[in-house]
DNA sequence: GCGCACACGTGATCC
DNA sequence: TGGATCACGTGTGCG
């Protein structure tokens, strides 16, 4: 206490402690005028408790988090443990007869090997196909990869046969796909091999090129 | 006021009051607990304002909501028109130092051509970086390709300076994409090219390897 | 002295 | 009435 006798204040202090009391106030208009805001943008918080609130600020920043961050390191499943090959035609806007565009998805799961890409665009090379857009994911030894391929001109298929001749490109790429995806059926490798032991063995790259 | 008289409080009133006071600290306690735990888990908020460190919780959700969401809904399917590279770090969770992994999300929208994937890949190759995904999209002669890159093991750079070495392994990252993206920046070539020409000349592979 | 930010105790209010 | 929460004024320390 800075001075002081018996009955009350003196002017100036008491001035003073208003000139606090209001300051005091301010600040705790700002905070929670926040803690409203934070109110509004988390959902079921509406009269809860303050404490309880903040709990589930912390929880929503954790969670978002972990969402933000796994959804820009993956943003697709995992590879599968089983091989896997899907071919899947889509011509660009069926009415649309100008163009004659002809896009394929093309995917494959199957265990990762250094030379895999390059095998699979030196097969997509090989059927005048042209990737378009391409999704390349390598975990644990496994890749999964899909590709939207462009047959841009059907130039040599052209006129009546384009039908048969649409099925039995999709066929072709679907084997091209499954010789790349297990170049050594047929032989006697043991296909008994941890999933652990992959995991610990691989460090290939999906662009060793 | 309940009862009073002229002297002081009743041996009731003032066990009363006292529980009070305690309740209400224990309330205080609550909640600065969890302020400190949002301060901990915000960047640069270490001895701020109540308030403003509120504020920056504000911030920070709204900056993550955008940015899971975002992601979750992939919406930059498009190659923009303006060359842009841009790299993100992503240490897998600060606190848990055993494994020691870093991730890079690098992206470069620039030109397409034929040997742009290559040379991606020899400039991760040449910094010791694995590709574990790649997002590549190719359309009207523009590209716009996304890796996540992965370093397993900063053994070389494990100790003191690991900050400092993860901002300069990024900043090698950005030039070495910046260098892919234009490799003839500084010279006289005409950057004066429409894009209908482009679009008309492009008939690029991304996999042209 | 002044401004700022914090913690504390207290009265009011609502189940 | 008893417990829980809130807003308020005040005391106190730091630049």
């Amino acid at each position: 206490m800075s001075s002081s006798s018996g009955s009350g204040r003196s002017a100036t202090e008491a001035r003073a402690l208003k000139i606090h009391s209001e300051a005091e106030r301010r600040r705790r208009e700002r905070i929670n005028a926040h803690l409203a805001t934070l109110r509004r943008m988390i959902p079921d918080t509406r009269q809860m408790d303050k404490a309880t609130l903040l709990a589930r600020v912390i929880e929503q920043v954790k969670l978002l988090k972990r969402k933000a961050s796994e959804a820009t390191t993956q943003s697709t499943p995992l590879p599968p443990e089983t091989d896997e090959v899907s071919i899947e035609l889509h011509t660009g806007d069926a009415n649309a007869g100008a163009d004659r565009v002809i896009y394929i998805r093309a995917s494959i799961s199957c265990d990762d090997r250094p030379d895999l890409v390059a095998r699979l665009a030196q097969a997509f090379h090989g059927l005048r196909l042209r990737t378009v857009r391409a999704d390349m994911t390598s975990l644990g030894g496994r890749a999964r990869h899909v590709f939207i391929l462009c047959k841009d001109e059907g130039r040599g298929a052209a006129g009546v046969g384009a039908s048969a001749s649409l099925r039995s490109l999709k066929e072709a790429v679907r084997q091209a796909l499954a010789r790349v995806a297990s170049p050594e059926t047929a032989y006697g490798s043991s296909p008994f091999q941890s999933k652990r032991q992959r995991i610990l063995d691989s460090h290939y790259s999906i662009m060793s090129i």
